[in-house]
DNA sequence: TCTGGGGTCCTAGGACCC
DNA sequence: TCTGGGGTCCTAGGACCC
């Protein structure tokens, strides 16, 4: 058996057990400090019985419940939580797995008592931290997850033989982690509308209709003890920031600032975790060309923040002369592995000294303490365009 | 008040090699 | 000159999750 923690509302929780003045109150969590032009990242329960929930717009959100509090998002905040809630679950010495940010697994098919011990989880956590989880056991991470979703906030539900046919029977397929939009749109046209419909699937149903995709769902319906397949954490496989820009510009300076702080970010990041990346993606967005992406592979890897530039620069040279009107910009590294080879002339080792030096002041002095004149402006106000000239 | 930002996995076609 | 088949890497985009 596997069980699977899942904590409720986060983030909004955090922000409630932090601050006394939010407790009780609708809140939402914001993915950035404008509150208008964001997303709900996280509702409190209070919001939440008011129809607001992750991912609408925080301006709708504002429309239903004027009075709404807000807080931009603190990783920070959110991350050490997380972290201390994994030491809490280390000292019951049984296999565990960090699924995501608020999320936790663990094997206990040796465990005689589930039931108790997710009760003793769950009041651990609330002591120590002032905010609910909720519990989900079943013979597999796939209904373990969902199960911790049947009885949210603060509750608890076990899947056994006995009662999983009727359980299941009871919950559309749609929520189960996997299945979308297009996933439910298919199964719905196969007549496939709740968890059991699929569960009775056979796996040559699944894979017929759904590709590899509906193979993979079966057998993680169906797998015993097994945890789930997400192991981001450990190896990263890209990296990338991006960013939204308040209205569509075609400036090329104010263009290229964003480009070069983007890859800066990036870049920042791949050093801190010792990677180098050889792919490059530029994502770009706009109301003439709506949204894509294009990517080239270079034979040197980089995590110089100049160069990721260069070579984002590069790509975004393809669209020709006529710049369109840019709203959305992003910039993700791939291929990463860890830096090969020593510096091979004089002019490299110069650079990767220079590039350590910044990356010692700035985590002394503070985010970006230091940083190259170019994206001064860009950084400071997000609306003046820089200088045409790197 | 009108849509963020961080990711993962999969697919399918093209280029190229043997 | 025309033609098979296996394989890898690259690229763009779709679907999905937190």
């Amino acid at each position: 058996m596997i069980l699977h923690i899942d904590m409720d509302a986060f983030f909004a929780s955090i922000e409630q057990a932090i601050n006394p003045r939010l407790k009780g109150k609708p809140l939402i969590v914001g993915s950035r400090a404008n509150k208008m032009r964001t997303v709900v990242c996280a509702a409190s329960y209070e919001a939440k019985r008011l129809g607001i929930d992750s991912g609408m717009p925080s301006a709708e959100a504002f429309r239903i419940c004027p009075h709404l509090e807000f807080v931009p998002a603190d990783q920070s905040k959110y991350i050490w939580t997380s972290r201390e809630i994994l030491k809490l679950l280390e000292p019951y010495g049984l296999q565990l797995n960090y699924a995501s940010i608020d999320e936790f697994q663990l094997d206990i098919r040796e465990t005689r008592e589930p039931l108790k011990l997710a009760a003793d989880i769950r009041k651990k956590i609330e002591e120590n931290f002032r905010i609910t989880a909720s519990v989900g056991i079943a013979k597999n991470w796939l209904l373990a997850k969902l199960a911790s979703k049947l009885n949210k906030p603060d509750g608890v539900a076990m899947l056994t033989e006995s009662n999983l046919a009727e359980t299941l029977a009871n919950v559309a397929a749609e929520k189960l982690c996997g299945v979308g939009q297009s996933t439910t749109q298919t199964l719905q046209s196969l007549g496939v509308l709740t968890c059991l419909d699929l569960y009775r699937k056979s796996a040559s149903f699944l894979s017929q209709n759904l590709g590899k995709f509906g193979l993979n769902l079966f057998v993680s319906l169906h797998a015993e003890d097994s945890f789930s397949d997400l192991e981001q954490d450990a190896n990263p496989k890209s990296v990338g920031h991006s960013y939204t820009l308040p209205w569509p510009t075609k400036t090329p300076g104010f263009i290229r600032g964003w480009l070069r702080l983007l890859s800066e970010m990036v870049a920042e990041r791949l050093r801190q975790q010792e990677l180098t990346a050889k792919v490059v993606h530029l994502g770009l967005g706009g109301p003439e060309i709506g949204h894509f992406s294009a990517q080239k592979t270079f034979s040197q890897a980089s995590n110089d923040g100049y160069e990721i530039y260069l070579r984002a620069a590069k790509i975004m040279a393809k669209i020709g002369q006529n710049m369109p009107k840019i709203r959305f910009l992003g910039v993700t590294c791939s291929n990463l592995s860890s830096p090969e080879y020593a510096p091979l002339f004089k002019e490299q080792e110069k650079r990767e000294r220079l590039l350590k030096t910044v990356d010692r002041i700035n985590h002394r002095f503070g985010d970006r303490a230091i940083f190259p004149a170019i994206i001064c402006q860009t950084r400071r106000s997000g609306q003046v365009p820089v200088s045409d000239t790197l």
